[in-house]
DNA sequence: AGTAAACTCCGGAAGC
DNA sequence: TGCTTCCGGAGTTTAC
C-alpha cells in the first residue's frame, strides 16, 4: 500500500520527465475518479499547461502548474502513476491518461479499487481542495511540535494514521515505527513518557528514510512508477509477520486490531506498563 | 470537544 | 469453476 515512502520514490521517477515540460489534451479521465473539481475543469486546467514541480504531500503526489493551480494524486491503497510510451496500451483501469508535449510519452493513473482518486488545486486553495488539511511531515516535523501532538489522549496508533495529525503514515510504516520504538500500539499517546516520544520520532524518521531508499514495500500491488517492486518489504520486522519470530527476541510476532487496522507488533518487546495500555478486545 | 467505532466506496486474493 | 468472505485509506455519520 503506498504510503509516504512510496509516494517520494514515485516522485522521484516521474519527476524528471515533468518538470518544466507542458502536457498535452487529456486523452482519457474517468470522471468520478475525480474528486476534488470536476473532470471538465481538469481538462481545461491541464491542457497546455506546463508543469512547474512535483513533489510530495503526506502519501499524496502534487504536480503544480506554471499556473498556479495543481492536481494531486491520491494513491489510495492500490494507485499507480506512471510516465510511459503513448503507444503502450494502458493497463486495466488505467483513469487518467495524459499526454506529453513531445507527443510520445504520456502520464498515466491506474487505480483498481478506486480507493485513490484525483483533486484539482486551485491556485488559491492550496493544501485544501475537497480533501481534510494534512498534518506535518514527519520527516519535517520539529521534536518540539511532535511532543504537542503526542499530548493527545488517543491510541499512539491511531494518531500516527490520522493524517491530519502527521502526514503520511499508514498502517505498515505505523507499526514497524512502533516495534523500532519499542511502543505498544495501543498505549495512549499522552501517557508516553518524554523519552519514548523522542525515540518514537527518532524510529519513524529512521524507517521512512530507510524505506526510502528501498524504493518502497511492496506488499500488495505497489510497484516503483518505472514499474518495479520496492524492496523494503524484506526489510519489515513486523508488519505481515504475525506468528514469525521477533528479529530482536524470537517472540511470535502478534496480530491484533488498533484503531480498526490490522496491527503487527511483538508482545516481548513493545510492552508498556499495564496501568499505561488499554485492554484489547480482539487479542487474537 | 475529543475520541472511537461503524459504514461506505471497490476489486483482488484467499478460502471453501 | 464459482461462490463467499476479508481487507483497507479516508470521508462521513453516529455514539459516547
Amino acid at each position: 500500500m503506498p504510503e509516504l515512502p512510496e509516494a517520494e520514490t514515485i516522485v522521484r521517477q516521474i519527476r524528471p520527465s515533468l518538470v518544466g515540460v507542458r502536457l498535452g489534451s487529456v486523452r482519457h479521465v474517468r470522471a468520478d475518479v475525480v474528486r476534488g473539481g470536476s473532470a471538465a475543469a481538469l481538462k481545461r486546467t491541464l491542457r497546455g499547461a506546463r508543469v512547474r514541480d512535483v513533489s510530495r504531500r503526506g502519501k499524496r503526489v502534487l504536480i503544480e502548474l506554471d499556473s498556479g493551480d495543481g492536481l494531486v494524486i491520491g494513491l489510495g491503497m492500490s494507485g499507480h502513476v506512471s510516465v510511459c510510451e503513448a503507444r503502450e496500451s494502458p493497463a486495466k483501469h488505467t483513469h487518467l491518461r495524459v499526454p506529453l508535449e513531445d507527443g510520445k510519452r504520456e502520464l498515466r493513473f491506474r487505480d483498481a479499487r478506486r480507493f485513490g482518486g484525483l483533486w484539482l488545486l486551485r491556485g488559491h486553495d492550496q493544501g485544501h481542495a475537497g480533501f481534510k488539511l494534512l498534518g506535518p511531515e514527519p520527516l519535517v516535523i520539529e521534536l518540539a511540535e511532535f511532543r504537542r501532538l503526542m499530548c493527545r489522549r488517543r491510541q499512539i496508533k491511531a494518531l500516527l494514521m490520522d493524517q491530519a495529525s502527521l502526514a503520511g503514515m499508514g498502517n505498515i510504516y505505523c507499526d514497524e515505527a512502533l516495534f523500532r520504538a519499542g511502543i505498544h500500539p495501543l498505549t495512549r499517546a499522552a501517557d508516553l513518557s518524554s523519552e519514548r516520544v523522542r525515540n518514537l520520532r527518532r524510529a519513524i524518521r529512521r524507517v521512512l528514510r530507510e524505506a526510502i531508499a528501498a524504493e518502497g514495500s511492496s506488499v500488495n500491488s505497489y510497484m516503483t512508477a518505472e514499474g518495479r517492486p520496492g524492496g523494503f518489504q524484506f526489510k519489515l520486522r513486523v508488519y505481515d509477520r504475525a506468528g514469525e519470530p521477533c528479529t530482536r527476541c524470537g517472540a511470535p510476532i502478534e496480530r491484533i486490531q488498533a484503531a480498526g487496522r490490522t496491527t503487527h507488533y511483538c508482545p516481548r518487546c513493545q510492552k508498556n506498563s499495564e496501568f499505561k495500555t488499554q485492554n484489547s478486545k480482539s487479542e487474537s
